[in-house]
DNA sequence: CTTTCTGCAAATGTTTTGCATTCAA
DNA sequence: TTGAATGCAAAACATTTGCAGAAAG
């Protein structure tokens, strides 16, 4: 069994938990974000659905990804741009992001070091830390060497 | 000579050696941002000019305040919200931001051993760091104690 | 005087919402 | 059958913009 498989078995298990109900809509929208490792915006979501023939609506999506979100399933980010991006949650450990202020090229990064310092930070000011959002800007090695043309990626 | 005076001065000179005119609208505005600590909205710094009977419109504020950040005298920050917020760079270095997330207090912390992961990181994955985001939501010391009711601070 | 700036109102762009209709259970 | 989900279009909301009139230099 794929791992996509279980993750789809456990959506409709939270689904029914919750009395909500399995449409077809929601679960379109859950295997399009499990079969990309990609950072999603609603409406790339919603293009590729209806690319592939899929009825569905911008509201629809909207309000699936905010369910996944709150299961868990998916990661909601926001990277200044004013669109909000989303990520499969499941299948990744927690990481924060590079981002390529001229090709909108996304990596992702994790540092143990900032993770303990931003814990004894968050301390020292008396605060109990909930959440963090940590990004980088900046330009990767193939927009300096000039292989690639400003793109609206992300103007974040 | 008072230093928010220093400022002002400073700014005039910008205005004049770009060839922008001094008003009576971007002088307030100016003097709105350097008399206050705050990590001001818009809107906020839009009222409060009005409540002192200053008049301004609202593409004003936010056209000067475009205008501030491009000479370097404010920083405008994406705390998440919708809302940006804007503060005083002149009179402190850089830092970065925890944040309430039930009263919506901010607080500001500077971390030399984040900020040399931060170059390291961009430089192991090619990246040329331009800026960075950091952000730590959580709940202050009062908010924790039960000493304050949830409020539209912010919900970022 | 000339050119920039301002204020207004309309536009923008993403996300949210009300409501009638459709559909899962 | 019936309450929940969808789709549509309208609303919301912060921010931006076009343009005519106001004002700086």
């Amino acid at each position: 069994m794929k791992i996509a498989d279980e993750h789809i078995t456990l959506f409709k298990s939270a689904l029914k938990q919750a009395s909500l109900r399995i449409t077809s809509q929601r679960m379109a929208i859950l295997e399009e974000i499990l079969h990309s490792d990609q950072h999603r915006e609603c409406d790339d979501i919603y293009s590729s659905l209806r690319a592939k023939h899929v009825s569905v609506s911008r509201a629809t999506v909207y309000r699936t990804l905010d369910l996944l979100e709150q299961v868990g399933f998916v990661r909601k980010m926001d990277i200044g741009d004013g669109r909000f991006r989303y990520e499969n949650k499941l299948k990744q450990p927690h990481h924060d992001h590079i981002i390529c202020l001229q090709c909108g090229k996304i990596v992702e990064f994790i540092d143990p070091h900032i993770e303990q310092r931003q814990a004894t930070i968050s301390k020292d000011h008396g605060f109990e830390l909930l959440r963090h959002n940590h990004q980088l800007f900046g330009l990767c090695e193939r927009c300096r060497d000039g292989e690639t043309v400003p793109s609206k990626g992300t103007d974040a």
